[in-house]
RNA sequence: GCCUGCUUGGUGGAAUUGGUAGACACAACAGACUUAAAAUCUGUCGAUUUAUAAUCAUGCCGGUUCGAUUCCGGCAGCAGGUACCA
């Protein structure tokens, strides 16, 4: 029997020994290309779970193959180690978030040891550690002194009872997690990045990433949301006697994207945080209660696109611009966003589905101004048909109608042409101590200020206390306290950290020069950048990706590096799902404390009690689905894990957790370990026997089956590898074996049967590289240890068939099948097809109306 | 709500991107070997029927095509994201 263990921990300990997974830096092997594999960094919550396997080991995967192709091949990994979960953890048990965060880190990096992962731990970073956030600081300030970092206020969730700022994730219905009380919004001023500033690239350039799949470019491009449209004003009626007497403007500023509906308006609705909502606010108690309500909502876009569409009519009336004659009623409405085009919008119900609703809930007008199919209903909102009811628009067709109302806005200086965009200017303060320190320093004298340079880089204090609510920095007084960099007079510090998005958007750059005392060394950035391979999960389609791009344009306008995109090819991976077992008391079981009966059904090993299975969800702690790495390390060895989780599922697909399935894997690695030894029982190989065998020159008339077999299995396997599809690389793998089993090698020469067997070997290898080495040992009796196999050169004209099925069809139902040589002609196809007897069946006595004939495929005869 | 995906046997999935639906596995069943068990090997394995074959079948409804799991339209369910979880 295959001893895992020993096999496994032997090549680990070579590995080691020969610092097989360092890469030697670029100037010592200018010639040979470069591939950098990269696989998204984890936070460390404690434990490695299956999510993180599966990650590592498509990474792994690659990697090897790359490597074993001939690449220099970078493959990292490091820890995004700050974050909200060490507070929690720090609240909780008293314990500090670096010693959390670090024996974390510690008991993390024990289970990805043994699974044999090819990575330079040399260039292990934690974002964390001093060097890192200590240089994140100074790109801080280039990123400020570039006009890309700027102070704005901004809405938070409050938790008025502990007077703390709470994430998203801290609001559970509208209340704070730990104190229960309504959640309110806040505005506090933040840090805020001009992402917005590389708009138009960022979405210019999704179109320059066909390594991206195509569901992510589309996510951000819809994120980035381009609306072309018209910012138009409408006037307040009456300004001099209404209540809007004493306001700055005399109107208010909609964009629209479908100004060809302006004829339809009905109403006119601002946000609650909107200039005019405050000033009215002040003299109307009413007003100002309806926007405190509003600000009970949650500020995530799901929590307020899903609450009841509210409006507070201000009993202001404003002018429709294209006829000034029409009064349009002016509402504050909680649907309403600040943040997007000018916080300000007019509703045309009967060509939208949400103005229709808000139009029908206060009886508002209802006017339709393109004409309605008869079978449509209103809302309509399809953008096609002809304008009605629009004065100089009637008659056009809808998209002309929208050019034409523009123009005719600009002629009469009421509006202009405006393309406006979803995306916002990316927040980075956060009120924790477990982040970056922002850098700066608020003096009374000068304002906030930048420190220098060479004030860096302003350390995290040790320490600090969690048993009071809020940012332990805000009350840690000396840490506080300081010098203004600008007038040396007393000046408080900056105590907001840095989003971790913010970590996470420069570590792919840190890793091509991990010690060095800049952020990264150029030249190492040039010869590594950008990441040829990124593998995370889909979670990251839009933020951290974006974020990242971002980063890597403005470091690149910085003269830092000169990749303006980071990543080539994306490969953004499934789930990994494991059944959720519950008993009657609805408490959640784990999958070992769970026995499958013969009938399909479950129950609770200690009680014996009959449990619910809950099929498939992501594996989480808190349904105790999870199945811990190490145990199965344990029991089934480190390939036999990275094979099954490789196996049968496509690495973009959600994984279901399957533990028999897992019996098969070691099966195999068993099986395959059998089939050297019946081999090695033959005799073994040698090296040099193998160089002979893949220098002769063997035409395809003199190659035996199982050599054409192996080469024609090489190709596919390889054909796979190269587009990620794993399973069906080793599903071919298994094919491949069988062949192997069932061929005679006695009857096979030496220098051929070794040339089959090393290419079986070196195929699974990037797979399970502990398995491969050591059955290359056993065969081959090398002089030298190899810690890696070069992957085989493959010999086209063996791998290619001479032979087709061709599919006989009669009316698009297969009929029958010959063999042809490939290439036959179509109407030797065509007559073959005719004379099979199950085909003349369907046709005799019909009238064939046609013949489709695709060649080397299929015949197709339609008949009457 | 909005954006983006996914849905194929008892189960995971395959189908060279419009051309034989179910490769390769898991489970199950039967057999061989064994005193027995484990391991291993062999076979069967979508449904129906009048069964050497035919019909139906790729979430549901409709369309395009000689031909649709694949393309188009609509619907349902599930999942990810929704800007302070990472």
């Amino acid at each position: 029997m295959y001893n895992f263990k020993e096999v496994e921990t032997k090549w680990r300990g070579i590995w080691e020994t020969n610092n097989t997974n360092e890469v030697s830096c670029p100037t010592k092997a200018p010639e040979q290309k470069k591939v950098y594999v990269l696989e998204m960094l984890p936070y460390p919550s404690g434990k490695i779970h299956m999510g993180h396997v599966r990650n590592y080991a498509i990474g792994d995967v690659v990697a090897r193959f790359k490597k074993s192709s001939g690449y220099n091949v970078l493959h990292p990994m490091g820890w995004d180690s700050f974050g909200m979960p060490a507070e929690n953890a720090a609240i909780k048990h008293g314990v500090h978030p670096r010693e959390w965060t670090e024996g974390n880190i510690l008991a993390m990096k024990n289970t990805l040891l043994p699974l044999g992962l090819s990575y330079d731990w040399k260039r292990e970073i934690a974002t964390h550690s001093k060097e890192y956030y200590g240089l994140e600081q100074q790109i801080f300030l280039d990123l400020y002194q570039r006009g890309l970092i700027y102070r704005k206020d901004a809405f938070v969730n409050w938790d008025p009872v502990d007077n703390t700022v709470l994430a998203n994730e801290q609001v559970i219905d509208g209340c704070g997690w730990r104190s229960g009380a309504p959640v309110i919004k806040k505005k506090i001023p933040h840090w805020c990045v001009r992402i917005t500033a590389y708009t138009d690239e960022l979405l210019r350039n999704l179109e320059s990433l066909p390594g991206w799949p195509e569901k992510v470019l589309l996510m951000q491009e819809n994120w980035i949301g381009k609306s072309e449209g018209l910012e138009v004003k409408f006037v307040f009626h009456d300004k001099t006697v209404s209540r809007v007497a004493a306001f700055p403007d005399d109107s208010v500023t909609v964009f629209t994207t479908r100004p060809e509906t302006l004829f339809g308006a009905s109403f006119c609705a601002i946000a609650p945080e909107h200039p005019l909502s405050s000033f009215l606010a002040e003299s109307d108690q009413e007003i100002a209660a309806f926007i405190r309500k509003c600000q009970e909502l949650p500020s995530t876009e799901s929590a307020i696109s899903i609450a009841e569409k509210k409006g507070y009519d201000t009993g202001i009336f404003v002018r429709n611009p294209f006829d000034s004659k029409k009064l349009i009623k002016l509402y504050i409405a909680n649907f309403v966003l600040m943040e997007y085009g000018k916080g300000a919008i007019f509703g045309c119900p009967a060509h939208d589905e949400r103005d229709f609703d808000f139009a029908t809930k206060y009886e508002l007008p209802i006017t339709t101004v393109i004409q309605c199919p008869p079978e449509e209903t209103l809302p309509y909102v399809e953008p096609i048909g002809k304008m009605v009811h629009s004065e100089f628009l009637d008659g056009l067709d809808v998209l002309e109608a929208r050019k034409v109302a523009i123009d005719k806005a600009e002629q009469l200086k009421i509006g202009v042409r405006k393309v406006t965009y979803r995306l916002r200017d990316w927040t980075v303060s956060r009120q924790r101590y477990w982040g970056c320190p922002v850098p700066m320093v608020h003096c009374p004298q000068c304002g906030t200020v930048p420190l220098r340079k060479e004030d860096l880089p302003v350390w995290l204090p040790e320490d600090v206390d969690f048993t009071q609510v809020g940012n332990p920095l805000d009350k840690h007084e000396t840490w506080k306290q300081t010098v203004c960099p600008v007038c040396g007079a007393a000046a408080q510090r900056e105590t907001d950290t840095l989003d971790t998005f913010f970590e996470s958007s420069w570590y792919f750059l840190r890793y091509c020069s991990p010690h060095a005392s800049e952020p990264f060394d150029k030249a190492e950035a040039q010869y590594w950048m950008p990441v040829d391979i990124y593998i995370g999960g889909i979670e990251h389609a839009v933020l951290h990706l974006l974020y990242a791009r971002f980063f890597s344009m403005a470091l690149s306008d910085m003269q830092y590096i000169d990749v303006r995109e980071p990543f080539i090819t994306l490969l953004t991976q499934g789930m990994v799902c494991h059944t959720s077992f519950q008993n009657s008391q609805g408490e959640w079981l784990y999958p070992e404390d769970v026995d499958k009966l013969p009938d399909g059904t479950y129950v609770c090993i200690e009680t014996g009690e009959q449990v619910k299975a809950v099929r498939a969800e992501k594996m989480s702690k808190s349904k105790n689905n999870v199945v811990d790495p190490t145990a199965i390390v344990d029991a089934y060895g480190a390939d036999s894990l990275r094979l099954f989780i490789m196996s049968d599922t496509p690495y973009d697909k959600d994984f279901y957790w399957n533990t028999e399935a897992l019996d098969g894997a070691w099966r195999y690695l068993n099986k395959m370990w059998r089939l050297c030894e019946n081999i090695m029982a033959q005799g073994v190989f040698s090296e040099e026997i193998l160089a002979q065998g893949t220098a002769a020159i063997i035409s395809k008339n003199d190659a035996p089956d199982i050599l054409e077999t192996t080469h024609v299995y090489l190709a596919r396997i390889e054909q796979s590898l190269n587009q990620f599809s794993f399973h069906k690389a080793i599903a071919l793998h298994r094919e491949l074996t069988r062949a192997l089993e069932n061929c005679n090698f006695t009857e096979v020469r030496k220098d051929i049967a070794a040339e089959v067997f090393y290419i079986w070997l070196t195929a699974i290898s990037p797979v399970t590289p502990h398995f491969a080495l050591e059955a290359y040992e056993a065969l081959f009796k090398p002089r030298s240890v190899h810690d890696t196999l070069l992957w085989p050169q493959l010999r086209p004209e063996l791998a290619t068939e001479d032979f087709v099925e061709i599919a006989v069809q009669v009316c698009g139902k297969f009929r029958g099948a010959f063999t042809a040589p490939v290439g036959a002609s179509d109407t030797e196809l065509q007559d073959n097809a005719m004379a099979l007897e199950n085909v003349q069946k369907f046709i005799v006595n019909k009238k064939i109306t046609k013949v489709v004939v695709v060649s080397d495929k299929l015949v197709n005869f339609v008949v009457e």
